[in-house]
RNA sequence: GGCAGCGUAGCUCAGUUGGUGAGAGCGCCGGAUUCAUAACCCGGAGGUCGGCAGUUCAAAUCUGCCCGCUGCUACCA
């Protein structure tokens, strides 16, 4: 039976353009779901829109459009920059979907059928004008036209404490279980700073929460409670069930929903909890990725560096940008990125690294052996080179299951400089002079070296390992990492080498 | 304010329970080489291990204080 994996990325909430941090979320999941899937398992990988709520529905009105017809727009931006960047996704979820409308009141009634949902009051500082709650940290002090002092709105529009009838969620009686869930489960959230930090909140005691509002109508309506619309946060965890399949979906529970890290709270807290009262299984595990920073600063446009995704992926192509975010930013840290380090980094690791150990080793097969692939066999340091790619190997795969992704590829890149220090030592090219045999033995060694390093970078380069894979002669089924030790047969006729990954120069 | 974490070569970071002269990658400089995308290979320079004071035969590694940074959280107004 095969093994099953489900992952998500959080679903993007569509009131602007899509940013650098989808696409390091998009790909950073990616990248894990086709680990995955070329580890042998059965994937689902599901990422999507969140297009309920009050700011949704104030956007469309000063578009001057109904909110339907603003996500229509809205949300395919995010689709298209996630079908540029290759992203392998299954489904697209966007909460608008009726599907996921009506979970999302079944997923209510198994909560209320607890009875964990009560009428209440929400109190709040309410401004008519934005149609909206502000926290009093938020208010914003001014005078009005006598002098007196008065507190405003963010936006300066006048507020005024406000009750308004709402539905509860008995979070409080979930304090002892979540507590009991980290601990029995210290892996449910990573990082581990992350795990500390949801458990001092928690154990700081929770407050019921206020799922429901009348304010506004651009949400799912709460069964059995007229003008009622539900907590955006709720329909929007739920969307991990509706991509399931289902309240009882097939691929629930989900082994992974990758997250930013400024939202492990709502799905490393009220999520579980909505979960237990619900009687659902709970995901297995949360991972809060760090922001990428341009340059070390937040994108703004005051600061004039906002930077769009799809723009970037174009100038440097998909691949090296996937490279960089992978393979430079610790994941689970925050990152820096900027054209010179983007460059730096992908000439370093993809050009003088793989990519000219591909080409050096592949256009002598071609020159010298007509493009016939030889044989390994033995030689002078082949023993140590066989081990090293094999302690690298299981490295890169611990590395991997650990949600390393950045350790992943460096063991990678050790494997690369094991396999390129092999090959100077050798010296094929002046074997070819001396002694052909040991120059294709040499050959042959090092291009399975270079195989299973592409293999192995697959899932963060998929077009450009393809594209390798194709020139080393590899078969399409040798492609999953149970053919690892599939070598390829002598005597296979390589295709005529070209460069994978040009050197990026400053003129271009 | 509380809790947690961090501050080590230009950059990003490793550094088990304190103990050979403090490391890696990238960048930089030099050498060697020519199969390769002026790449690869070898070597080198460069660090008061945030600061101060302690504990110890011995501290980047423990303790205290200070400075700076980050995250979570609370509160005042």
């Amino acid at each position: 039976m095969t093994k099953r994996y489900y992952i998500t990325t959080a679903i993007a909430y569509p009131n602007g353009r899509p940013h650098m941090g989808h696409a390091y979320e998009a790909i950073a999941t990616d990248a894990i779901a086709r680990f995955k899937r070329l580890d042998g398992h059965d994937v689902r990988f599901l990422t999507g829109t969140d297009e309920h709520g009050l700011k949704i529905a104030q956007a469309a009105r000063a578009a001057g459009v109904e909110p339907r017809d603003y996500v229509n727009g809205t949300s395919q931006p995010f689709i298209d920059l996630d079908r540029q960047l290759g992203i392998s996704f299954d489904r697209f979820i966007r909460t608008t979907d009726d599907d996921h409308k009506a979970l999302c009141q079944e997923l209510w009634r198994r909560i209320a059928a607890k009875g964990d949902m009560y009428l209440g009051r929400y109190e709040g500082w309410y401004s008519v004008r934005d149609e909206a709650y502000y926290d009093d940290a938020e208010l914003v002090a001014a005078e009005d036209a006598q002098g007196q002092p008065v507190k405003l709105s963010p936006q300066g529009t006048p507020v005024e404490w406000t009750i308004e009838e709402s539905w509860f969620f008995k979070l409080s009686a979930y304090a002892q279980p979540l507590l009991d869930l980290y601990a029995a489960n210290p892996d449910f959230v990573a990082p581990v700073s992350r795990l500390n930090e949801m458990r001092a909140f928690v154990a700081g005691g929770l407050s019921d929460l206020s799922v429901s509002r009348t304010s506004f109508d651009w949400g799912v309506p709460v069964p059995d409670a007229p003008g009622h619309v539900m907590y955006v946060w709720l329909d929007a965890l739920a969307n991990y069930l509706t991509g399931a399949g289902g309240i009882d979906g097939e691929w629930w529970p989900a082994d992974l929903h990758v997250i930013g890290k400024d939202v492990v709270r709502f799905h490393a807290v009220y999520w579980p909890a909505f979960l237990m009262s619900a009687g659902i299984a709970l995901p297995k595990k949360v991972f809060g990725h760090g922001f990428v920073l341009n340059r070390g600063e937040k994108m703004s446009k005051s600061v004039g560096n906002v930077v769009d995704p799809g723009d970037m992926a174009d100038r440097f192509g998909v691949d090296r940008l996937r490279w960089f975010l992978l393979r430079e930013v610790a994941f689970g840290e925050d990152g820096s990125y900027s054209d010179e380090a983007i460059i730096e980094r992908t000439n370093a690791d993809l050009a003088n690294g793989i990519g000219n150990l591909a080409q050096r080793a592949l256009s002598m097969v071609a020159k010298n052996l007509g493009g016939v692939l030889p044989a390994p066999g033995p030689y002078d340091g082949v023993e140590a080179l066989s081990d090293s790619i094999t302690a690298l190997t299981e490295a890169y795969f611990a590395a991997m299951n650990g949600l390393q992704l950045h350790r992943g590829l460096e063991a990678v890149m050790g494997m690369v400089s094991a396999t390129n220090g092999f090959f100077a030592e050798a010296a094929p090219w002046k074997l070819a002079k001396t002694d052909t045999d040991a120059m294709a033995r040499v050959l042959a060694v090092t291009l399975d070296a270079t195989r299973r390093i592409v293999l192995l970078v697959q899932p963060f380069m998929p077009d450009s390992a393809t594209a390798l894979l194709d020139q080393l002669g590899v078969a399409a089924e040798a492609r999953c990492f149970g053919a690892l030790d599939t070598v390829v047969a002598a005597g296979t006729q390589l295709p005529a080498p070209t460069g994978v990954f040009p050197r990026w120069s400053e003129a271009a």
